[in-house]
RNA sequence: GGUGCCUUAGCUCAGUUGGUAGAGCAACGGACUGAAAAUCCGUGUGUCCCUGGUUCGAUUCCUGGAGGCACCA
């Protein structure tokens, strides 16, 4: 046994059943799971972002699922915070750790670590929106030519949210954006182990077709509609509830939303995929493997 | 049964005065440092319904079929 403790990562699309794998590996090292799932932080949505059940969680302890509110606002930055002081207190108790999630930067920000950047009051980006909506894009883009040629060269200069927050660190901080990128990773005090659950496209789409659908007969249409007064929050620009505030504002057939949500669940599998394929020290397990054989795997591993 | 119109990408359609074709949506590939279930970038994937004919060359023109739609019976 390496003298480090062990982060166990599940990740994969969404739909392909991580959340039943964390909990078998949860009880097999007798350990605590920690979600980085960006959408499960927050309580007053449970049908629409597939939060694990009532016996589900009694069946291991969870960590940040449904502990913040909508109104919250959250940031990567602020789960890397949260989930490190975590992880120092479970490691106490613990040799192993479970982190469950399919939101990439979110895992990535534990085990990798972000930069540090100053924090920036929330009316910076208020009015940084406000001039992309009257002066523009290529208003923006010129102004950060203007005060980090640096990050000019290599920012995705389209992106009107790369460029929005690389302008209010630099309206915040008084200096360039690229000042705070490149620090050397942060030392962690424990290792990690990826595992990665995955499937045939056809057969990820079609399991998030049924749950999608499965949703809906949960009551996803009235779990929305009482959301429908705070769809301009963050966290409600989430996939499965603006198609339906789409539905409640005239814009869409029920038929049409609910097609919607599935197509766009759909892409966001795709890009899930997208961010994991290119991180290369993931062991990938198909996702019918049984749990005790991926226990065995990592214990072979981990000696 | 008769007449007219239609048949081109997965879908809805445009187009080629004859030189094997292009939009939207879908799909697919990618990026990603505090909005990340967000946001952004890239890619045309095709027996041009079938069959003969004319032509150097037919998806395009002509003959004959097939299917669809409309109107008349």
């Amino acid at each position: 046994m390496s003298s480090k403790p062990l982060l166990i990562c599940v990740v994969g699309p969404t739909a392909i059943g991580k959340t039943a794998l964390a909990i078998a590996l949860a009880q097999a090292f007798e350990t605590e799971i920690i979600s980085a799932d960006s959408r499960q932080f927050f309580r007053e949505m449970t049908i629409g972002t597939a939060v694990p059940s009532a016996e589900e969680l009694a069946a291991a302890p969870h960590h940040f699922i449904q502990n913040l509110s909508i109104h919250d606002a959250y940031s990567v930055g602020d789960f890397e915070k949260d989930a490190l002081t975590l992880l120092e207190e479970l490691f106490t108790k613990h040799n192993v750790a479970i982190l469950v999630g399919g939101s990439g930067l979110y895992v990535d920000a534990v085990v990798k670590g972000l930069d540090t950047f100053p924090e920036v009051p929330s009316h910076i980006r208020e009015t940084l929106n406000l001039e992309l909506e009257e002066k523009g894009l290529e208003y923006l883009q010129q102004t950060l030519q203007k005060e980090d040629p640096l990050y000019y060269e290599k920012v995705d200069i389209h992106n009107p949210h790369r460029v929005i927050r690389a302008l209010e660190v630099i309206r915040a901080s008084g200096k360039p954006y690229s000042s705070f990128l490149n620090a050397p990773n942060a030392e962690r005090p424990f290792q990690t182990l990826y595992i990665g659950l995955n499937a045939e496209r056809e057969i990820v789409y079609d399991r998030i077709n049924r749950r999608v659908d499965i949703m809906v007969a949960n009551g996803l249409v009235e779990e929305a509609k009482a959301l429908f007064p705070y769809k301009h929050l963050n966290s409600l620009q989430t996939v499965g509830y603006r198609e339906l505030f789409s539905y409640f504002d005239g814009t869409f057939e029920l038929d049409t939303a609910i097609a919607e949500i599935k197509k766009n669940t759909r892409r966001f599998a795709k890009r899930q995929g997208t961010w994991f394929r290119k991180n290369e020290g993931i062991h990938w397990f198909d996702y019918t493997t049984p749990p005790s054989e991926i226990v065995n795997f990592i214990k072979t591993k981990n000696t």
